[in-house]
DNA sequence: GTCCTACTTCAAGTCGACTTGAGGTCAAGT
DNA sequence: ACTTGACCTCAAGTCGACTTGAAGTAGGAC
């Protein structure tokens, strides 16, 4: 596979140098190796950090992405935690579509407040009382 | 309506004072008035807690939070404004659903790392090429 | 040989969102 | 009168996720 250089990832992804290397750190994309000082990544790289960014905007901590990696140690409970995490977008998402449609609702509804709208309240006990 | 303590509150929202004093000190609630130094709140404050909950589960900062809140100044900007919100939180809530789908297939999914698995990368690549 | 560019480390700084702690007020109970 | 409990303010601390800056290295062009 082919090797890049650091500033290769960095073009590619967007992903700023320093926030390469503190991923690299806290164990979340690991370079291939060093070419005397600089590390190497290969194409990997760039699933890795995918799934990083998604996990964040996902609402989920460095940790917990990192966790996800965790292939070796116990598949079992990997495969449990996945499975929650699973469930808990599952809510997030719920409670999201919730607001898209207060939102959405919002931004045609005529009332002077959005906090004086009846449907927009109604939206926000739902979303209040669902999550 | 009923007048409320902020032990009230705390007692009903979950949220702790120290949290319901930094959001009126930002502008996110407004307690109705002080009765000698305690604050006093109305009902309406947990709508305005349901949204700031949402909200910040959806992403947002609580300076964006605050905006939604402003009914008067330009209500042209603000429909506009939260119109776009609505886009956003469209994205994201697709970007949620890939990484969904991706979790609930790794949780069953035989592969020994998920990055092996060809189902996983192509999800992710989706995600990545989507968002 | 020295300049440039791309990289490196490590410590410290920043930012948002709170939390914690010290010290004070006030009303009610004993 | 005094203690208790719920509230207050204001400054400082914390935490996660980075960013920034200073100082150094390694390899190629001239």
């Amino acid at each position: 596979m082919q090797e890049l250089g650091i500033g290769e990832v960095v073009r590619r992804s967007g992903v700023p140098a320093s926030t390469l290397r503190y991923y690299e750190e806290r164990g979340l994309i690991g370079s291939v190796g060093r070419r005397g000082l600089t590390r190497v990544f290969d194409e990997t790289v760039f699933e890795r950090l995918a799934l990083i960014t998604v996990g964040r905007s996902a609402g989920f901590s460095l940790d917990e992405i990192a966790l996800m990696f965790a292939a070796d140690g116990r598949p079992r409970l990997d495969r449990a935690m996945l499975a929650g995490k699973a469930d808990e977008l599952d809510a997030t998402i719920v409670r999201l579509t919730v607001m898209r449609d207060g939102l959405r609702h919002a931004a045609v509804c005529p009332a002077a407040s959005h906090l004086e709208c009846p449907t927009f309240r109604r939206i926000l006990r739902e979303a209040g009382s669902g999550g």
